[in-house]
RNA sequence: GGGCCUGUAGCUCAAUGGUUAGAGCAGGGGACUCAUAAUCCCUUGGUUGGGGGUUCGAAUCCCUCCAGGCCUACCA
């Protein structure tokens, strides 16, 4: 069993720039990875790009530029949206790497050697302009393909298979047997229905003459390796210390292994749900060793699906200027449940925003600044009469929060961990009213209690930083810069009185300055 | 055609078969002044998609229909 928290995304094909599902999916692993950090565990975060195939050879074609030449400039598109975003990833897969395609060819090798990959014929109604094999499911409803075809033609095909349905039965009884293997349930339900109508192998190879951007089989260089044996093979040719070789030794990758495959609810059948763990089965990998799948949904757009032909692609790179790149991580993080579908609103952005952060969050940092400033010139008193400190532990639910929030994130339910962050903020926020430290400090008398008041605001402010960090990493320090704290960040500190007597406070500046909404719209 | 998922307040979501179905936001009213015209309090709002059934009791379990989504399949 490995130590380390090892997440990886689905490798984003580039063959066009990113949209906003690319983007919730890496900032929900950078959030889980974060999270994972703050815990104290070792995190190995592995994003990157999926490079070959057809449609980024046609449209380098197209372009008049080489394969590589394309897919270089959109690889910068991604590295530069994920730095925007604040994507902290450790390693970058780009499967045009040569240390992939040597990993690939090696495992390619190996199978044949195994005997897991067998040549056979195949032959089929071929569509000329489309480059593609034609099933039943192109005919039109008078059983003839239609013209958006071309010219279609019967051919006859060689080509590479991998037997995939010799292991059908091993992987129903591994779904049963780990219940967590693939989250949420539902999908595993949607995923074991799949596995049990398997039948067939699989092709993982294209003539050469009909494709020539991708991976060329070691033994036989006829072929190049179709999508599967490429992409997905990036999960452990980029992990630390994998070795296809039979009798490697894997020490350090079994001290990363097995990974949180996060991948969207697209490509889990049968890609993730299917090829993947028998491909690993194939490779020797133990049942202990096949990783689990977080599914996630989609952003709907109004309801309907984001697609090019509908035009309404959601650009994050525009959302992340216009309205700041932790305006954009918050939302996608609080407005969708992990593993559901959710309806992408811009509207609604701007007003969690200014609900959540500027108006609860924010306006209570400042808030607590000023009249910390105010009636006490920044400095903090520990609060020591158990009057003070019954009424600030009734009042503030600093454990309460902490331990929902680190619940939620077990699960991976990153929306509900924020929202047990934000009852702290509610909590304190009625404090402040219900208290009116602004009374209290014109009663010399109760000096003991204002200063009770405002070390129990700062210090949930300080907790309530450590618990958005994950999420909102520059606002996060820079409520501890204003709190006069550089500490790293650690779930351990999410505890109340960390604070020492004395402790100098800064002075406040909007960190969420509300978004007018009269600001342009899209 | 088969399978799976979803449907709860205007919006986003909660409710191991068990008080009168809750919370946040939005809407309405009020209070306060430390604060980013913020905050706090109160409040409007529901035939839990429809219809049957099981049960002392159903948002929850069963059947059926409707709507949306996904997967899958060589009927014509």
């Amino acid at each position: 069993m490995s130590d380390t928290f090892f997440i990886t995304t689905a490798i984003d094909y580039t063959n066009g720039k990113p949209h906003i599902g690319h983007a919730y999916e890496k900032v929900l692993a950078d959030v889980l990875a974060r999270f994972q950090r703050l815990a104290g565990r070792p995190v190995f975060f592995l994003t990157g790009v999926d490079q070959h195939g057809q449609k980024v050879q046609q449209s380098a074609e197209k372009q008049g530029v080489n394969p590589q030449e394309f897919v270089d400039t959109l690889t910068a598109s991604f590295v530069a949206l994920w730095d925007k975003l604040d994507v902290r990833y450790d390693r970058w897969a780009a499967t045009t790497a040569p240390s992939h395609k040597d990993c690939v060819r090696k495992i390619l090798q190996r199978l044949h050697d195994e005997g897991q990959l067998y040549k056979a014929t195949r032959q089929g109604y071929y569509s000329v302009r489309q480059e593609q094999f034609l099933t039943d499911k192109e005919r039109g409803e008078d059983g003839q393909f239609g013209p958006e075809w071309g010219e279609v033609v019967f051919l006859e095909e060689e080509n590479y298979l991998f037997r995939l349905a010799e292991h059908r039965d091993w992987l129903l009884h591994l779904l049963d047997q780990n219940p967590h293997l693939v989250q949420p349930d539902f999908r595993r339900a949607e995923l074991r229905n799949a596995v049990e109508k398997l039948s067939g192998d699989l092709t993982v190879s294209r003539p050469k003459a009909r494709l020539s951007w991708g991976i060329e089989f070691p033994f036989d260089p006829d072929f190049v390796t179709y999508v599967w044996f490429d992409a997905l093979v990036n999960y452990i040719s980029f992990a630390p210390g994998y070795d296809p070789a039979p009798n490697a030794d894997l020490s350090e990758f079994r001290r990363h292994w097995p990974a949180l495959h996060l991948i969207g609810k697209d490509i889990l059948i049968p890609a993730h749900g299917v090829y993947w763990p028998i491909m690993l089965k194939a490779l020797g990998f133990k049942d202990s060793e096949i990783p689990t799948l977080l599914v996630h949904g989609w952003w709907n757009i109004a309801g309907s699906k984001m697609s090019k032909s509908l035009g309404n692609i959601v650009d994050p790179d525009v959302l992340a200027d216009r309205y700041g790149p932790e305006a954009l991580r918050y939302y996608l993080m609080s407005d969708i449940a992990t593993g559901r579908d959710a309806d992408f609103s811009e509207e609604r952005l701007v007003q969690r925003f200014n609900a959540d952060l500027a108006n609860s969050l924010g306006n209570l940092l400042n808030r607590t600044l000023n009249m910390a400033q105010k009636y006490r010139q920044g400095v903090l008193t520990a609060p020591s009469q158990p009057e003070h400190l019954d009424l600030v532990r009734e009042a503030l639910p600093v454990e309460a929060a902490a331990a929902d929030y680190r619940a939620a994130f077990e699960q991976h339910a990153v929306h509900q961990a924020l929202e047990a962050a934000f009852r702290l903020v509610a909590a304190c926020n009625q404090f402040i009213d219900s208290q009116k430290p602004w009374a209290v400090a014109k009663n010399p008398d109760q000096a003991g209690l204002l200063d009770a008041i405002l070390y129990a605001l700062a210090d949930s402010l300080r907790v309530t930083a450590i618990l958005i960090s994950p999420v909102l990493p520059k606002a996060a320090r820079a409520i501890f810069g204003q709190l006069n704290l550089d500490a790293p960040f650690q779930i351990e500190d999410a505890r109340r009185g960390l604070l020492p007597t004395g402790h100098q406070l800064g002075t406040p500046t909007p960190v969420f300055p509300r978004i007018e909404p009269s600001a342009p719209a899209a």
